[in-house]
DNA sequence: CTTGAATAGTTCGAATTGTGAAGTATGTCA
DNA sequence: TGACATACTTCACAATTCGAACTATTCAAG
């Protein structure tokens, strides 16, 4: 099954094997995750990754493509369950400034080397392929966050 | 733990790097097929593309990573707006073939091209990159489809 | 050919989740 | 000072997904 499946890819265009394989990764990845932590949810797991330095909402809510609001409710969620503090932007008072705890250090690098883990499971590829693989993603993520996000709210 | 830039992206592994990608490059794609096909969500389109040929209901939830009554609830859309149709398998009594009509493999033939262009402007990637991008994707789809159906839903 | 277990798909209720509009506080500029 | 833009919050609502229970069919014994 899963062979004919594999051979009937290979008629489709470069951007659809593309698209498809990055939707199975994404499905496999979020699936996997959900399997892993019981007290944080998969956008609390996203955003604690995502927080490897203090960053303010509207930079995150960028950076995860996505709107404010969402990132209220999980940094919410994250705060009270003592990952994270807000603070106040010194720049921006209107600003929050989200700032990992210790447990949220704690909790985010063992979630960096578990992710890393279910990467390499899920993906099967070698070194030298997840090192190209990288590559091209890095490239991919660099475009999307300077193109499709409207003017501004890069740093 | 520092600010510099350099530093903080060095200090994340390939996998992550690659994952994050990864993400963005969906949630992206995501964005843009919202806003494309009114009289169509997301997974219907998810549906359409994979109907390249007429697929078992379960074959598809396999290929689509999830659990077949959401097959059943998306098929029963597509096929009330009259993309598809439930065709019993001669091989089994118990199964459906879903298969496109006429306007389902219109509509799936204009996803394709759009997903296509969607793709090259979110990723940015010339077309070695994105040839080169796709190999490592099929390979990872094909290792996912392989290992990476657990607690037995589908075989 | 009968029986029981497994499989394909369906139904439906519930939980999760994300969104957009309106609201509050602060910043910016003339 | 006033007008408008920005940063985040609140909240009600829609969309989506899942799991458990159900029907129909197939398969494997006996």
């Amino acid at each position: 099954m899963t062979n004919e499946i594999g051979q009937r890819l290979s008629s489709l265009t470069p951007e659809i094997q593309a698209m498809m394989g990055v939707y199975a990764l994404y499905w496999k990845l979020e699936e996997s995750f959900a399997s892993i932590e019981t007290d944080l949810s998969q956008q609390e797991c996203h955003m604690l990754v995502k927080l490897d330095q203090p960053k303010r909402m509207g930079v995150l809510a960028a950076d995860m493509l996505t709107v404010p609001s969402t990132i209220t409710a999980t940094a919410d969620a994250l705060e009270g369950a003592g990952y994270l503090t807000r603070q106040s932007d010194p720049n921006d008072r209107r600003a929050w400034l989200l700032v990992l705890t210790d447990k949220g250090t704690e909790a985010r690098n063992m979630l960096v080397a578990t992710a890393g883990e279910l990467f390499r499971s899920a993906s099967g590829l070698n070194d030298a392929e997840t090192a190209e693989f990288a590559r091209l993603a890095c490239k991919i993520r660099d475009n999307i966050l300077k193109t499709g996000i409207p003017e501004g709210l890069t740093k």
